[in-house]
DNA sequence: ATCCCGAGGG
DNA sequence: CCCTCTGGAT
């Protein structure tokens, strides 16, 4: 298992791999980086920028989103994948902000996670992104890179990345390294073909050493 | 553990 | 063709 020490140095690396890494998804408002948050699970960033023009335009807030119709919202955001349940979600969580919480997002993470399609991980993307409170989204590259790093059992839940991730970065690098994290794994780290050739990290890396020193997949 | 689910990449 | 994408609810 890698060491806190030896992870930080890595991590140290990764930070001016993408120096100027953040947050990608497109918003004029916390409620809008809600509903752009909530949309992209299991979707890209590019995948939803590219629907949420047309649907922040006909539902800009929540006081409008909270009464549109299903279909409407559908046909707005079909593109991105697992639309039913989406339209359903963000519809139902801009009613109870409208009902529940008086039209505003709570700062809260245990609130934040009452409403529909908001789980740990979206309520620490927009905490963190809109508010700037401490928290680590643990998404696909996170999970991917804490395990091949190896600071994680590969088992281990994405709770267990988080909590990992806490104990070794200074909080108040939470949310950056966060970005740092997403960056290398969208455009280095990649699920499918790794730059292990040429990574930077590569000697931190179990992952790495083991598949460039071993027979060919 | 399984379902949801379209777009883009290899 | 198959895999992956800033997951969440059941």
């Amino acid at each position: 298992m890698l060491s806190k020490k030896r992870f930080l140095e890595a991590l140290a690396i990764i930070f001016e791999m993408f120096p100027e890494a953040k947050g990608e998804l497109h918003s004029k408002t916390p409620f809008q980086l809600l509903i752009a948050t909530i949309l992209s699970a299991q979707a890209t960033d590019k995948g939803v920028n590219k629907a949420t023009p047309a649907l922040f335009s006909a539902y800009p807030d929540a006081k409008s989103l909270a009464v549109a119709d299903i279909s409407s919202i559908e046909s707005k955001i079909k593109s991105i994948g697992l639309f039913h349940t989406k339209a359903k979600n963000i519809k139902a969580a801009a009613k109870m902000l409208m009902e529940d919480f008086d039209g505003e997002l709570p700062k809260d993470k245990v609130l934040l996670q009452k409403l529909p399609g908001v789980g740990r991980k979206t309520a620490n993307v927009v905490l963190g992104d809109a508010y700037g409170i401490p928290g680590i989204a643990v998404d696909t590259h996170l999970d991917r890179i804490a395990k091949r790093l190896n600071i994680v059992p590969q088992k281990a839940s994405v709770l267990d990345v988080e909590k990992t991730l806490m104990r070794y970065i200074p909080e108040e690098k939470w949310v950056t390294a966060h970005h740092h994290l997403i960056f290398f794994g969208r455009y280095h780290c990649t699920a499918k073909n790794p730059n292990c050739e040429n990574c930077p990290v590569l000697s931190y890396c179990k992952f790495g050493q083991e598949r460039l020193g071993g027979f060919d997949a």
